[in-house]
DNA sequence: GCTCTGACGTCTA
DNA sequence: ATAGACGCCAGAG
């Protein structure tokens, strides 16, 4: 064949796929940034696209979107509301706030030792 | 193809 | 610690 695979981004439909691969992999009880999934999945400066895809994902995908939050620890808001809904997904699962709404990531952050 | 938008993150003051 | 500017990059129009 004379396609040769070159360096460089994946594919868009690919990339979220690996969003979702990175999503899907973090432990219950345990959170992660958009920023940091985006770098899993092999986009250094993807944190908005990591957003997109979540924007987009299929509501019948069993996924754990909610255990997806901002670098400051906090729920992003956006649109549709449905913080709150966020916020108790993550509580029933162990998740602490505090008093200014964050978590920490320094103690739930995954992977661990990463906001070390 | 071009412009604007945004569930973000980092740097500066 | 807080607020604002900037950079990034795929979607939407």
């Amino acid at each position: 064949m004379t396609q040769r695979s070159k360096p460089g981004p994946p594919p868009i439909n690919l990339a979220r796929e690996r969003i979702y691969s990175v999503i899907d992999s973090i432990p219950k009880g345990k959170v992660s940034t958009y920023g940091t999934v985006g770098k899993e999945a092999g986009l250094p400066r993807g944190a908005r696209q990591v957003a997109a895809a979540l924007r987009h994902l299929d509501p019948g995908r069993d996924l754990p979107w909610f255990r997806v939050v901002n670098s400051c620890g906090k729920i992003s808001e956006r649109p549709g509301g449905g913080e709150s809904v966020q916020r108790q997904l993550l509580e029933s699962e162990g998740i602490e706030f505090s008093k200014a709404h964050r978590i920490d990531l320094r103690r739930l952050g995954w992977p661990s030792g990463y906001f070390s």
